[in-house]
DNA sequence: AAAAGCCCCTGGATGC
DNA sequence: TGCATCCAGGGGCTTT
């Protein structure tokens, strides 16, 4: 589920709520990708300031340090002033004076990461390499141009590989390509100023809709019911392999790159 | 330095 | 119905 948009409204939805809550406990649940880093102890009498995002991570600001928070490929949170018991899949509470922050995260793939500060090793070794933010002001049409010539590889994994350009995920990949006409296959370095500009807007748009709009991820929203007026977003290509590219009508393609799927239309994108 | 593979883990969908 | 297989929205680490 969680790619940038995801992420940024999962933060909106709770980044108010939380500012200025005081660490009541914290528990700790099965082994995430990464420990905690600190004794859940620790954290009691320490105060959530804000929640930043950069990238797919969180970041809630203590009085002394940072949690970072990444929510994996199938991890949740939940912030309520209510306090269920723990489900097998519960492996973070934080619990606060305004509520308890939940992860829910079946595979395990995410992390919460204690740190000092944003400078501490530990914080830079997980957001020291990323690239710019899709949404901010430093992404601009000539960087990302002069970003891409730097790398050969093919542009659907210099997208997800986030040292150029951070927060885009396997399904907003596809998608932006689409957008942009781009075959996923056309190697980063070979991309025109021209291309990648459309690229730029292309990435900013379906993020920016996406946040919008909620959120919406594709999975879901093909699998949901009567929630046509909800979501508006919708797939062009992903997931769509073999059914009519809704520009052209020519079956959409799947391959593989780098083990992950990539959808594409061949007669829209070159 | 960059690119390609590997792997962490569970659950849902599919096929026999 | 039961079981095996495949696939999944991420990304750090190791190997080329």
């Amino acid at each position: 589920m969680p790619e940038l948009p995801e992420v940024e409204v999962t933060r909106l939805s709770f980044a108010d709520r939380i500012a200025g809550a005081r660490i009541v406990s914290a528990r700790v649940g099965k082994p995430l990708r990464w420990p905690l880093g600190c004794e859940p102890e620790q954290l009691v009498g320490r105060v959530v300031h804000g929640v930043r995002r950069r990238g797919k991570y969180l970041l809630l600001d203590l009085d002394d340090g940072l949690l970072l928070v990444h929510l994996g490929m199938s991890g949740s949170l939940s912030f309520a002033t209510t306090h269920p018991p723990a489900g097998p899949h519960d492996h973070f509470d934080l619990i606060t004076s305004r509520g308890v922050l939940r992860l829910n995260d079946p595979r395990r793939f995410g992390a919460v990461v204690h740190a000092r500060a944003e400078s501490a090793p530990e914080a830079v070794k997980l957001l020291g390499g990323l690239g710019v933010e899709p949404l901010g002001e430093d992404f601009d049409p000539q960087a990302f141009h002069a970003g891409l010539q730097r790398r050969h590889a093919p542009i659907k994994q210099v997208l997800l590989a986030g040292d150029v350009v951070v927060g885009v995920g396997n399904i907003y990949a596809s998608e932006a390509l689409f957008l942009a006409g781009i075959r996923p296959t056309t190697r980063a370095s070979r991309i025109s100023l021209a291309r990648a500009s459309r690229l730029h807007a292309a990435v900013r748009d379906v993020l920016a809709r996406a946040v919008e709009k909620g959120g919406c991820t594709l999975r879901d929203f093909s699998n949901a019911q009567g929630e046509s007026g909800y979501f508006q977003l919708e797939a062009n290509v992903y997931d769509r392999a073999g059914l009519p590219c809704r520009v052209c009508q020519a079956p959409v393609r799947r391959m593989v790159q780098g083990q992950r799927a990539t959808y594409y239309c061949t007669r829209c994108q070159r």
